[in-house]
Formats: C-alpha cells, sequence, structure tokens
DNA sequence: CGATGTGAATCGGTTCACAGCG
DNA sequence: CGCTGTGAACCGATTCACATCG
C-alpha cells in the first residue's frame, strides 16, 4: 500500500475516512439544492433521501465533522454549506487545466459545476498545434509546450488529463514535474505518480463493463430453473457503489 | 441499504465480491496489452503492477473466479482474458442508447472503447429537434419521440444519461419503461429507479471535490507547527479509490 | 523451487439501537 | 417528545503468511 508514514502525524484530530469525504460532495449539492429553495433545515431523514444514502450513514458522517445538528431539529443548511464547503477545501479558489482537449476535454471546458464549486479553469493545453489559439468554452487552447509556465505562473495544483492513453503517463509526469500534486485522469491507464501526488481515474468503459456482469446475471437468473420472480436481487436504488470503487476513464477524441 | 432478497438465492456460488467485480475490468485492460505484445504468460506480481493493486488482492480476486494459473509459473494470458471476458458478460454483444448529445454525449458516442469490448451504440438520442437527423460519431442522432421503440426494437438494456440534471429522471423513467435495466448516469442527480434496475454515477465535479479535500490537507500540513516533511502520508500510487467510491456525473452542455 | 491459492487476522465501513439533549 | 450523535455489533474487503503443488 506505501502509505508514506506508517502511522500518520494524526494531524490533530481530522481523521474523517475516506468514504466519508466521498460522500461529502453529495450532501453538499442535496444541501444547495435545498439552500436554493430556501429550505431553512432539514432532518437526517429528510437529506439523506435527497442524497440517496440512509440516514444513519449520513449522522455517522456528519459526527466526524462536528456537532452541527439541533437535537429534536435537524440540520441548518446554510451552516451546514459552509462547514462542508470549508471542509472540502471549496471556500478556496483552485486554478485547474485541462491537458487533451479532444471531444472529452471540450466537454470538461464546457462543464458548468466547475465554477460554482471553486473550481477555476485556468488553461486549456493539447498537443496538437492545430489547436492552439482556437477558442473552446470561451478559452484559447494553448500549446503543450506552454505547459510548465502555465502551471507555474497560475499557480495550478490540479490537473484534469483528457489525451489518449498513449499519452497520459508523459503528460502527468510534466505536470507533475511542473508542480501538479493532484491529478483527474480520463485516460484509460494505470498513471504512475511520486508519494505525495493523489489520483482519481474516472473510465467509462470500466462502468460499462460492470454493468454488463450484473445485466448478464439478472438475464441469467431470469431463466434459471430454479429462480423465482424474473429480476430480484440487484442493487438497490439507494446509489450505493462498490466499495474501493475504482473510478475509471473516457478517451477523447 | 435494501437488498431486494434479504437473502439472495446463492445463484450457484456464484459469490464474486462486488470489489472484485469491479476491478476485473482493469485485469481485463492490463491483459489485454500483455496479449497484444503477445506475452504468453504473467505471475501475479507483473499482473498486479500493470493493473495498479498488489498481488494478494489480484490473487484473492481470480480465486473467486477458480483455479486458472499455474503454481510456480503463473497466468496464461489468452486464457485469463477468455475467462475475464466471459464473466464480465463481454462475450456477447451490448446495445447501448446514449440520452443527451451535448458535449459529453458526443464525446461518449465517440469513444473507441466501446466497440472493443462488446459494447453497440445503437442510437443516439437528443430531446433538440434541431439535432434530429444531424450525424455524430457516424450515427444520425434520434429524436427522444422515438426512445421506446428504439429500446423496443433493438432490445437495449443498457443505457446512458448524459443529459442536464433537470432531464435525467424523466428520461431515466421512460428508459426503465421501456425496458433498460441498467443504467449509466453522468448527470449531477441522483435517479430513482425501481429494484431491479441497476445504477451508476460518473460525476466530475465530484471527483473535483474530493482532489480539493486532499490538496487541501497536503497544504495545511506543509506550513504545520508540528509536521515533518512537505508531503507525506497521501494517497499512494497504487491508485487505491475511497471505498464505497461514490463515483459521479459530468453535465453536458 | 517458485508462484499460486487460501485460511486466518485485520481493517475500515455500515448498520443498529439507544442514550442524550434541545 | 423527536431527532441527533455515537458506542457496539456486524459485515465485507484487504492483507498476511504459509501450505500446496506444478
Amino acid at each position: 500500500m506505501a502509505t508514506g508514514r506508517t502511522h500518520r502525524p494524526a494531524t490533530r484530530s481530522r481523521g474523517i475516512p475516506e468514504a466519508t469525504v466521498a460522500r461529502l460532495p453529495l450532501y453538499l449539492r442535496a444541501l444547495t439544492a435545498l439552500s436554493e429553495r430556501s429550505v431553512p433545515t432539514v432532518s437526517s431523514e429528510e437529506l439523506a433521501a435527497a442524497a440517496g444514502v440512509n440516514s444513519a450513514k449520513l449522522r455517522k458522517d456528519f459526527s466526524y465533522l462536528g456537532s452541527y445538528g439541533t437535537r429534536g431539529v435537524g440540520y441548518d443548511v446554510e451552516y451546514l454549506v459552509y462547514q462542508i464547503s470549508r471542509e472540502l477545501g471549496l471556500t478556496q479558489d483552485w486554478p485547474v487545466v485541462i491537458v487533451g482537449i479532444g471531444n472529452l476535454g471540450a466537454a470538461l471546458a464546457n462543464y458548468g459545476g466547475f465554477a460554482s464549486r471553486g473550481f477555476r479553469v485556468a488553461a486549456l493545453i493539447d498537443a496538437d498545434p492545430a489547436m492552439a489559439g482556437k477558442p473552446v468554452a470561451g478559452l484559447p487552447v494553448r500549446h503543450t509546450d506552454e505547459l510548465e509556465s502555465i502551471i507555474t505562473e497560475n499557480g495550478v495544483s490540479i490537473g484534469v488529463i483528457a489525451t489518449p492513453a498513449g499519452a497520459a503517463q508523459q503528460v502527468c509526469d510534466r505536470l507533475v514535474a511542473a508542480g501538479v500534486t493532484s491529478i483527474l485522469n480520463f485516460a484509460p491507464t494505470v498513471l504512475s505518480v511520486p508519494e505525495g501526488v493523489d489520483v482519481r481515474k474516472v473510465d467509462l468503459s470500466i462502468e460499462l463493463q460492470i454493468l454488463a456482469f450484473h445485466e448478464q446475471r439478472k438475464a441469467g437468473e431470469e431463466s434459471m430453473p430454479s429462480a423465482g420472480q424474473p429480476r430480484a436481487e440487484v442493487r438497490a436504488p439507494e446509489g450505493g457503489k462498490g466499495p474501493d470503487g475504482e473510478i475509471p476513464a473516457v478517451m477523447p477524441a
């Protein structure tokens, strides 16, 4: 596993479980929706339903952040939005670069969920000289040659890789060398990075394969000599996802 | 969690853990690469490195599928590719529809990783009448009115939703009513579906927020009175991901 | 001998159920 | 009285370490 230190410096009591961190954005989204409808407070039950989890899990998650609720009443929406935002680090500005402006890169550049969450697309970068200068989502595409200077000048610490698989590791190396310490990888490759660099991946193909697995199972069960109903025992609406939940990648043009 | 049945019919000994299923596509990808380089066999150690996991986990995973290795030698690449493909249900053809042909939908339509894995884009569907007939990735975009007939005629059981958040639930309902039982959701909404329908989601914004959380932590540690080295204790290259690994969604144009 | 396959130990996360408090 | 907050039980997944066998 290589966890760096074996024991972790125990940065105060900051022991928020990874699984909880992964759900905070979900709660935040639900809370934001409530906030827009001017709902003042929510119970764990209601919020849980809106976020697609169960209430016990939600309460436990919030308990790691502190006691932000009021017994007998619920949670103050605005206050919770603030607390979660702060915890996630969304109260500050995060400049990001997107490398690889193919179909996917362009889709990401146009994605509205960025700005609203404290993320700012500092630059779009592509290796194709023909792309250079072309405006995508209101930003001119810059050439890969400028990668290092863009990172440095804008203090970018988060990079998004949306290049073909073959170019991903190389791009990753350059991003890291230039100072990026968090990478969101859409290319279908395993990136190797030095310790201290965080990588998350999204791979559409993998998601589909997992669906196919379950789909096959359903089909099999239907025509099973034993099996009762056509489709029972599958994944519940809850929205749960396999543990460890590897996320995989989409490949651009 | 609402697992439908409480005990599961125990479809023979088919007890492959969800976490293992989620990694099979990863192994498959690595194996395919080896196969293309005509490598005949691999050890658990080598394959694990290529897939970004540790070897004990990989061996345990494979043990759920059966004993496909040879002690003292390793695994036969071709044989394993076949076994995993079969297990995942990739030896059959899976027609899929993509609903919502914005930036993201187009990117998905152009994604090459589909065909190579047994997935076939049966149709691209969009609600905008102006899009109808326009060719995207070689296929003419069809209007939402045709959704039901397309699903039925092509026997589609897997649907991909790449619409704006507001339209997602409605599209989902129609897909399900028409017979779709697996959905890959890219819209940033919690979809509610009847039991027996599988939903997985991909949300870019959530992934970025998780990165921001860790990024913030790194920054904090650096200037910590106590903390030793600048950056220790973060996520290792291993590629691990938070359990439960909620996957989030990208929003199209 | 070397690498697989797997019980047993361990770990992290989820769920339960209820004490605590506004 | 109702809902939060949480210890404890539970459960699945990961890791360890070694017996097994080609």
